[in-house]
DNA sequence: GTGAAAGCGCTAACAT
DNA sequence: ATGTTAGCGCTTTCAC
């Protein structure tokens, strides 16, 4: 039922076994199935029933070869660790899609020299466009692509030592302006930044501490590590709310489990004791205890936006240049109810 | 620095331009670079050497023209929702890549008609191999596929209709079977499962019922649906426990966050009145609040075992066949907090 | 409107 | 050991 001849050959109908079985050229059939030109209409139909009749399915490689371009697009991750890549890399995708583009997904996991053997190898791939996340150095690795003359994109930011591509991300200074502003106006004075080194947070912590400082407010910042168990936390936060007298409570939402699990452990009512903030959110930040106030994104759409610049660009020629910073997406400031008035005294003060 | 000649055409460098540099034939070239065949010492020096200055990178769509392989897989994805699929992803791509594959991943997003026009780019494609998450009936659209031998396998679950594709899947049927044996011995009598309709669920709760069965337990199994708020679920929760006097809980990670809000309107102690065992797990059941006991699998290892199947298989050629179904991971039950000895009589049974 | 022919970049027989 | 030749499947001039 599936196959017309059981023992057919192990191999992939071509175009001229349409063109054969339609009784004409392959150069027609092509012009027939692309209907880029004009072709009788008996032919047309003909050639169509035949590719249809036969299961054809064009060769990309063959095409790409022809054309110098594979409608695939590339995208290199360092890691896939924030669930917030999935929605990210669902917009992309699906942005892509929409103009018949591919997406061809790798994972650096490792140092740059990990990430300089993808972008290799998918320059080998001829992708039309690259998306790096957060690119480190990576020296002659783009030399082929620029050849090429194949666009190159950095995502959300730059790693270090690479910061020579436009980058496409999301800005958030007008969110943590926001929220700062929410904040002071419910009495807040100090702040505190709880971060792990070397992520995002460098950036968050600019915008941060820039707000802060046009607000007149006190912004402290610690480092936590990244293995640092829950009972450890909660001593580094006691002694960090201690110390600062904090109001208010920034952190990664990578770090939220942990850090609200520490939370727990102190006995502080949220948010009559201290007010949160966290950076990202989902279901679980929203559903579970106290709903927390976020700076967050709409990754999708950022997803899908990077996309779309990629492919108008495409759609450009090879000289139309990247604007060097894009900011696509907009961070978003939402309140809810894990913030509010600032105690009038802060709890460690009372003691 | 990067390009020699500063105005050269954009264009990439074809084995040709390292040739005549090198000046050998294109096919000597070719040779003293795959390694293949044996060229002299000083010819393999100059080639390599040319390929070096120029920025060589091979064109892999004229390779794979050549080679009738791709040396891409495919996956399609019915959605990028669980984070787990995250982990799947990422141990699938890393196993491929060691070996030299790269992935296609595209997201279906819709109904079963998105789901054949993926199968069917990813054919034109020419994918090496194809994964298809909870497949659901393709028609013909494997056609292609099948026709040029291109090993196709279901992942996770069979969708509605699409069972006649191999599957790889993990099973949890063991897991499931110590779980259940272990709250027999806390002394739990009458099991409750929450689940969303038409998910995984299925075959969990057949997994639950034959293990319940085996073991003289009770088990009842709820729907909830998909977008119930945690006030009303905390409704459907009080009155679920209350008709079953269930003294331990099921449910699935996507529904964790809003169950455990519901949970806590209820003024429940965990696991004194109530245990609760999880499917699936991440930092926010194990880090915050009690620890939760769960069913879990090593996605990243399912995702990397998928691959090596996939590769071995190529390897063999296209007339080796796949099993028809692999349980190639393995559920995995693990004890935490969450779960405790069976209350003496049931909160309900109290009043 | 259609067929003939060339060629995209590469590899593998075959010849030398 | 190296060069010559053919061809993977497709699109696109160029004639007719």
């Amino acid at each position: 039922m599936v196959d017309s001849t059981p023992d057919a050959p192990r191999r992939a109908v071509t175009l001229r076994d349409v063109a054969r079985r339609a009784g004409v050229d392959v150069s027609t059939a092509s012009r027939a199935l692309s209907g880029r030109r004009r072709v009788t209409a008996g032919v047309a139909g003909r050639v169509h029933d035949a590719a249809e009749s036969l299961g054809f399915s064009p060769n990309y490689a063959a095409r790409s070869l022809r054309l110098s371009r594979t409608m695939t697009l590339g995208i290199v991750f360092g890691q896939l660790t924030s669930p917030g890549l999935l929605e990210f890399l669902e917009g992309l995708g699906s942005r892509a899609d929409e103009d018949g583009y591919s997406l061809m997904v790798t994972v650096a996991r490792g140092g740059a020299e990990r990430y300089r053997t993808l972008v290799q190898r998918l320059c080998e791939r001829r992708v039309d466009g690259l998306f790096i996340a957060a690119p480190p150095e990576l020296g002659d690795a783009l030399r082929g692509l620029q050849q090429a003359g194949t666009p190159v994109v950095a995502l959300f930011r730059h790693g270090p030592g690479g910061d020579d591509l436009p980058l496409v991300t999301a800005s958030e200074e007008e969110a943590v302006r926001q929220a700062l502003r929410r904040l002071r106006e419910l009495g807040h004075r100090r702040l505190l930044y709880l971060g792990i080194p070397a992520a995002i947070p460098s950036v968050r912590l600019e915008w941060l501490k820039e707000a802060a400082v046009g607000l007149g407010l006190a912004l402290d910042a610690r480092v936590i590590g990244h293995e640092e168990s829950v009972t450890r936390l909660e001593a580094r936060l006691r002694e960090a709310l201690g110390e600062t007298a904090a109001t208010a409570l920034f952190f990664e939402y990578s770090e939220a489990p942990r850090l609200l699990g520490a939370l727990r452990g102190l006995d502080l009512r949220i948010p009559q004791d201290l007010s949160l903030v966290v950076f990202g959110e989902s279901t679980w930040t929203i559903e579970l205890g106290p709903p927390l106030a976020s700076i967050r994104h709409d990754l999708q759409a950022l997803g899908r936006i990077a996309a779309q610049m990629m492919i108008e660009r495409l759609a450009c020629g090879p000289d139309a240049e990247l604007p060097s910073v894009v900011e696509a997406g907009v961070g978003e400031w939402v309140e809810r109810a894990s913030i509010g008035p600032a105690p009038a005294t802060t709890r460690h003060e009372r003691r």
